[in-house]
RNA sequence: GCCCUUGUGGCGGAAUUGGCAGACGCGCUGGACUCAAAAUCCAGUGGUGGCAACACCGUGUGGGUUCGACUCCCACCGAGGGCACCA
């Protein structure tokens, strides 16, 4: 009877549901460890091989933390809400709802049989209204703090998106085109709810310091919120009493170097501040600039171009009169859509004078101003009171003039843009709002939360055709009449999937709750999430956003710690065999199901784990699935009979059997653990296997140590072989960690390394404690050593005791 | 263009602080078992030359630091990801 993987799956994942093996208590004199899945969307493809990935390596560490003695928090969750239930409830006629609940289900099914060791008491999904009770009440809390606001903004409108257009977040454009469907996107002013993220720009960049994160997601974040440290600066227009063009510059200093001002064709000044004879040629190059895309407006437009408004602005620290200029090189979006033009220092700006015949004039001594802006340091010349001064003392100074003189004071200033919070759809959480017939709004009392998403037919589903959600098709759901007979219209807009997925982790710590988003001396338990493991794509959009809220929830006094993930790791992608990424189109699909039926689920999980570091992209490999199967089929030969019973070459006996390499395993073992390095832990207990089975007696307790350090990546397997050897009615999952003895470790002898100009020319076998003279002597008498140093003068010996010799002779 | 990551046998990958490059697995080769095959067990396996001992070459390319470099520094090339007229 060898290894049956279906029977032996089946009867532990059956006891881990029954004896509720998993379930984290709320109380507990153990250190908890809270390890997170990002949740995945429940798509009707199913699981891909690539889910197993992160949620093995997080179910490795939960399984490592509780034999260490931690009390885990590990849930699981369904990211529910999303375009593509909608869609096909649009093309099928089924509720979404439905939908949704069949699709978790089949991924409940899929990430059951893998063997997780989920606390599944602890289950959520963002479409329950149970759980987006808690959305909605954020949102509020949200709108109280004055952080969310209703706002005619330009915003991104894809009006080809499936189901009558969609209005998406800047973080949610690729290249001119939606991100999720590739649909081209469009400036248009509409009334959009926004959050006011950019409140929190300055903690989200900075407390991002103390995080366990990966460099290069840390970096993703700061360059999104974008900080940059100038001065804003005021140019009165000339002839028009009043008006002023402020501009945002991170080189205050270079004021003296103005040549021209430029809005972005877009500013509001434009129209009012244009003479007669401009006039014209202005509205042409708006009418112009107003239908190209952005994929236009920078990609392809290499060129400068721009148009003269006849009008000039006073510098304000010299009085020169400076030509206002529009051109699309200046985004509306970005500072003040207004800059001041500096040709000589920016090569933009040089680009755009050369182009136009500015005049460009250095107030920075270095470069050459006849070929190219010049950036560099350099003492600043042609600017009155700065000239002498170097680039911050220069600044310094000028920021203090215009602060004196009322024309501009230091500025902080992101490229990070309010979060645009509304969609115009159905499948979504309904945004808690009334609007009355006297123009006045409220927020759905906190009592009569969750306000619940209207069933809707078919019919209703499709399009409103004006650009609303479908929401505005449910009559009476929509209408609400007061007390005092004032009628009003609920807000027809939903919340983006963004939302449900900013605060998930929380809820977790307290699923079923009824009165509070989570009981506080829960959240004061569980505190953060330890370990949060999910895509890279996420880098910014879901972190940045969960940062935020988590952030908002700390100051209301809810959560105790400002970040939400202490650490955070990035899976790699599974790659087809073909080294591309999977895709139906390319065929290189694997669906995990037929690996844990073929060969379990133990063998795909050790597999994923021995494939190459967690954090990298890797290629499938049939083949290497048949070697890990393999080699569980080797580690149950190793320990069981072909008739089932346990081999007789066990022994309690203690001699030196194993030890050494037994303590070295566990040692090993136990370092990858902590720093999730499953592929060498992996390749270390093959080693052990290898080394025990050229051994005629095997220790037992070696043995039993072995089978725990297997549990975290094999644990069906493990709970088997455990059983088997120790007759434990008990789960392994709470059995302490094996421990090593560092003595074990010890040799007696060493073998040292013989170099002669650094490369080996032999090698000896000497006492541990040989001394530094001891191994010279050693080498220098070595035969081979002495060949190869055959007519050479010695100049130098390096020796490391332990390690090396090394002769270096001409 | 800028930022981040990355480059090691036929393949996936290993190598602690700068100290034996290629652990472990796949594949391949040979042996044992078998009537035979599969499975399994054992052994070998970076390249070139040599019967062999051994020698030389070898971690993307070129340089540098060092007794010694996959590892540190400089320049370049390729791959992946992110951002892109950000004032």
């Amino acid at each position: 009877m060898g290894y049956d993987h279906k029977a032996i799956e089946k009867k532990w994942q059956n006891f881990w549901d029954e004896d509720q093996t998993f379930v984290a208590p709320d109380k507990s004199d153990k250190e908890k460890f809270y390890a997170l899945d990002m949740f995945p969307y429940p798509s009707g493809q199913g699981l891909h091989v690539g889910h197993p990935e992160g949620y093995t390596a997080t179910d490795i560490v939960s399984r490592f933390k509780r034999a260490r003695g931690f009390n885990v928090l590990h849930p699981m969750g369904w990211d529910a809400f999303g375009l593509p239930a909608e869609q096909y409830a649009l093309k099928t006629g089924h509720n979404p709802a439905t939908f949704t609940d069949e699709n978790i289900q089949t991924f409940k099914n899929q990430v059951k049989s893998l063997g997780f060791s989920y606390d599944w008491n602890r289950e959520i999904k963002t479409t329950d209204p149970s759980y987006y009770k808690w959305t909605q009440w954020i949102f509020e809390k949200l709108y109280e703090m004055g952080l969310a606001y209703e706002d005619e903004i330009m915003v991104n409108w894809a009006p080809d998106f499936p189901g009558g257009g969609l209005v998406v977040a800047n973080e949610e454009v690729i290249n001119g085109k939606t991100e999720r469907g590739g649909y081209p996107v469009y400036r248009k002013p509409m009334k959009q709810w926004v959050l006011r993220i950019t409140a929190y720009a300055d903690r989200l960049i900075d407390d991002l310091d103390d995080l366990d994160w990966p460099e290069a997601i840390k970096e993703q974040q700061r360059h999104w919120i974008g900080r940059s440290i100038g001065a804003s600066i005021r140019f009165a227009v000339d002839g028009h009493d009043g008006k002023q063009i402020e501009v945002f510059s991170t080189r205050p200093d270079t004021l003296f170097g103005a040549s021209y001002l430029v809005l972005s064709p877009e500013h509001d000044l434009v129209d009012q501040i244009t003479t007669a004879d401009q006039k014209a040629a202005v509205a042409t190059y708006q009418e112009e600039i107003a239908t190209k895309s952005d994929l236009e407006r920078t990609d392809l437009n290499k060129d400068k171009s721009g148009v003269f408004t006849g009008a000039y602005a006073k510098n304000p620290v010299n009085g020169e009169l400076l030509p206002i200029w529009i051109a699309d090189y200046v985004l509306a979006s970005y500072g003040t859509g207004a800059v001041m033009g500096v040709p000589a220092h920016d090569q933009r700006d040089y680009d755009f004078a050369k182009k136009f015949d500015l005049r460009i004039t250095p107030v920075i001594e270095g470069g050459d101003i006849d070929k190219e802006a010049y950036s560099g340091e350099g003492v600043h010349i042609n600017s009155g009171f700065v000239d002498g001064l170097g680039k911050q003392e220069a600044i310094d100074k000028m920021i203090a003039w215009l602060e004196e003189n009322c024309a501009g004071e230091k500025k902080v200033n992101y490229r990070l843009r309010d979060w645009i919070f509304s969609r115009q759809r159905y499948w979504g959480e309904p945004i808690p709002v009334i609007h009355w017939e006297d123009g006045t709004q409220t927020l759905v009392p906190e009592d009569e939360l969750p306000l619940r998403l209207p069933e809707m037919t078919e019919e209703q589903l499709k399009p409103s055709g004006t650009g609303e959600s479908p929401l505005a098709n449910a009559k009476d759901w929509l209408e609400v009449t007061r007390e005092d007979g004032m009628k009003g219209r609920r807000e027809t807009n939903t919340m983006p999937q963004w939302a449900g997925s900013s605060w998930y982790f929380l809820r977790y710590i307290d699923a079923k709750n009824g009165e509070a988003l989570a009981d506080p001396e829960k959240l004061a338990y569980w505190k953060n999430v330890d370990l949060y493991v999910g895509g890279a794509e996420h880098a910014v959009l879901h972190l940045l956003y969960a940062r935020f809220w988590n952030k908002v929830l700390y100051d209301l006094g809810v959560v105790k710690d400002k970040e939400p993930f202490q650490k955070l790791v990035n899976q790699g992608m599974i790659l087809g065999a073909n080294h591309e990424k999977m895709s139906k189109s390319k065929g290189n699909v694997v669906n995990p199901d037929d690996i844990v039926n073929e060969y379990g689920a133990d063998t795909l999980r050790i597999y994923e784990m021995f494939m190459g570091p967690l954090t990298q992209n890797k290629p499938w490999s049939e083949e290497g699935v048949t070697g890990s199967r393999r080699w569980l089929d080797r580690v149950w030969r190793l320990l069981i009979n072909e008739d089932g019973s346990i081999t007789d070459k066990l022994t309690d006996k203690a001699d030196d059997t194993l030890k050494k390499e037994y303590n070295l395993t566990v040692k090993k073992v136990t370092e990858d653990l902590e720093n999730m390095h499953f592929n060498t832990a992996i390749s270390t207990l093959m080693v052990f296997v290898n080394d025990a089975y050229k051994e005629d007696k095997l220790p037992a307790a070696y043995m039993e140590g072995f089978v725990q350090m297997l549990a975290p990546f094999a644990p069906h397997l493990a709970e088997e072989l455990w059983q088997k050897l120790t007759g434990s009615k008990e789960s392994i999952t709470y059995v302490a960690w094996p421990t090593y003895d560092e003595e074990a470790l010890v040799d007696d002898t060493k073998e040292i390394i013989f170099q002669v100009n650094g490369k080996v020319r032999s090698k000896q076998v000497l006492p541990a404690d040989a001394s530094q003279d001891d191994l010279i002597a050693a080498a220098k008498a070595d035969e081979k050593v002495q060949k190869n140093l055959d007519g050479l003068e010695i100049k130098k010996i390096i020796a490391i005791p332990g390690k090396f010799v090394n002769i270096v002779a001409k």
